[in-house]
DNA sequence: CCATTATACCAAAACGTTTTTCTTGAATCA
DNA sequence: TGATTCAAGAAAAACGTTTTGGTATAATGG
């Protein structure tokens, strides 16, 4: 590959390299000519500065990095408002997908990022002490880290679980069955604060009510369909941790000719842009993704700006309510 | 932000920043206790080479780019299917999202990249002529330009226009109507190659039962309903250029209180996700999205790889049938 | 006419690496 | 013993920029 380098234009315009990168900076004092002309033949030459060698002599890059493991579904939708956000103040973004924590740190610390948003369960605690070290703003986007440089946006699963039994339960639901998300932090604590609204109800959940959908709609659709078949009593209403697996869901009741909300009542939780479109329109608590997203690159705008750190932004869940719950009799 | 360098862990280990080097790269001959120290130290300062540094020294980066206006949706799909492809193939993979072909540009020629995957609808032919000269290993993803170092890898839009009605004709559908996504030179082929088909069987598209939908849900949604108002004869079946449209299409259809596939045919074009989900389950032309972004990654790999250049990867589509398409009586 | 100032430009240092070349002292060989 | 090789490491050049600190030449002031 060939690359033109300001030498290459300083030759053509016969003037020193000093005199190209005052010319095109702006920089410096050189006679009107001078500078259009050179500016004239950088531009005929298609020349463009390289980064490295430019960013290797700069302290900032006005570049954000964004770290995640996966930009698929989801990660994608909170990616995307990330750029919108941080277009807006300014600043590059650069996106980086990586396996592990370990990958992770390597690149942050080696690249030329003026600040991060990391998204990546792979990070561990070890990787906190080094990040610390580096003295780089950062914000999370998946767990409460508050320190000197770092900042953390986080939904509020747990308060998100209570709210959907408590929002069942309003609706006069009592036997309810709920599809959890239990690889995720994220649905663990959704499930915590669903159980627990339950057993302070004084209607525990029961085993057989409890399945395991992995926040994936053909997992949960499995599920669903091997529960219908040992025929125990339909439940009132279901929770499922993501709308994902709610869709699968009410696959598995639909085949097996049973009506959503008509038998069963089924609530679903993030309020993906498929909901609105599902027939029955999915009833759900959205999580306010693409906020998520915009709010943590806001908040790393905010640290580059010098704003203060140590921040939490607690973002609430909110029920959508459509058509797939219905009041009991 | 605190930089640790080879010479902090020079100083540190008492050595000269060559033999950092050499230790860490394993390079160069050295006492092994020597070696074993440094690294050691190194470690333990947990120095890690800057990128820019390093790489413009390097010839080779070991990282291709991904040069995209968007990673929403469709291109989410695309850009994830490249990665997954990418990092078989050891590479990284650096995604930059731009707003122009010149922004565009302006990376690809400042960034070190070793190759690059453009899938842009702002470059232009100016620019082509640019990257030509940088010689840079490239595979165009949504148009035909093949020269030296340039490969593209292109959805047959045309042909699946074509195919289109030509499935829509073989069950017996005569009155046909399309949602046309005019805005992409992928939309206009397959409205092309549609209306071709109808031409030569002799049953030209009539101008009221020409949509556009641009692509978009709530486009196809709104000018499907508009038409629904006009009380004209409703067609026997609807080619929506991407399943989007279909949704927004059926979704009026269903408001207006007539039945898909019972009334009207629809058709739709993508295959995503949501299509099989979708009641009534759509029936559609797979474009198989992953497909094309795992053979841009793949050619681009070979090319790195020496492989000759100047190939055409053209991918078909092929019908999906499912429930949102009936045989005419 | 000498000292100062302004103009227009250039040389060199710096950024953090890798790589090529050089140095030093010790060991081996004839 | 003097020449040669080897080991272990260091100095220096290179990568492509920006920036700092010059150096000529011409213009101005007293």
């Amino acid at each position: 590959m060939k690359r033109i380098t300001i030498k290459d234009v300083a030759r053509e315009a016969g003037v020193s390299i000093t005199t190209v990168s005052h010319a095109l900076s702006g920089q410096g004092v050189m006679k009107q000519e001078t500078r259009d002309r050179v500016v004239e033949i950088a531009k005929k030459m298609q020349y463009m500065p390289d980064w490295n060698g430019r960013n290797l002599k700069a302290s900032e890059t006005g570049t954000l990095g964004v770290f995640t493991a996966s930009i698929k579904g989801y990660y994608g939708i909170l990616v995307d408002a990330m750029y919108e956000e941080c277009h807006a103040n300014g600043y590059e973004m650069e996106i980086f997908i990586t396996d592990s924590g370990d990958s992770l740190l390597q690149i942050l610390l080696s690249r030329r990022v003026d600040g991060a948003v990391i998204l990546h369960s792979g990070f561990q605690e070890r990787h906190e002490k080094v990040l610390q070290d580096s003295e780089l703003p950062t914000v999370f986007l998946d767990r409460e880290i508050q320190t000197k440089y770092v900042s953390s946006v986080l939904f509020d699963s747990y308060q998100t679980g209570r709210m959907a039994a408590e929002y069942l339960f309003s609706l006069g639901h009592r036997r309810l069955m709920t599809i959890r998300g239990e690889n995720t932090y994220d649905g663990i604590e959704r499930h915590r604060g669903f159980e627990d609204y339950l057993k302070e109800q004084g209607y525990p959940l029961e085993a057989d009510y409890l399945l395991n959908g992995y926040f994936d709609r053909w997992k949960a659709y499995g599920e669903m369909k091997q529960f219908l078949e040992r025929k125990l009593p339909l439940p009132d209403a279901i929770f499922a941790a993501n709308d994902d697996s709610a869709f699968g869901c009410i696959k598995a009741l639909v085949e097996a000719g049973y009506n959503v909300p008509a038998d069963v009542s089924v609530l679903g939780c993030d309020d993906i842009e498929l909901s609105q479109w599902y027939v029955p329109a999915l009833t759900t608590i959205c999580t306010h993704m693409t906020d998520q997203g915009a709010t943590a690159m806001k908040e790393l705008a905010g640290l580059m700006r010098g704003n203060c750190s140590g921040k939490l932004h607690m973002i609430k869940g909110r029920i959508i309510e459509r058509a797939s719950c219905r009041r009991a009799e």
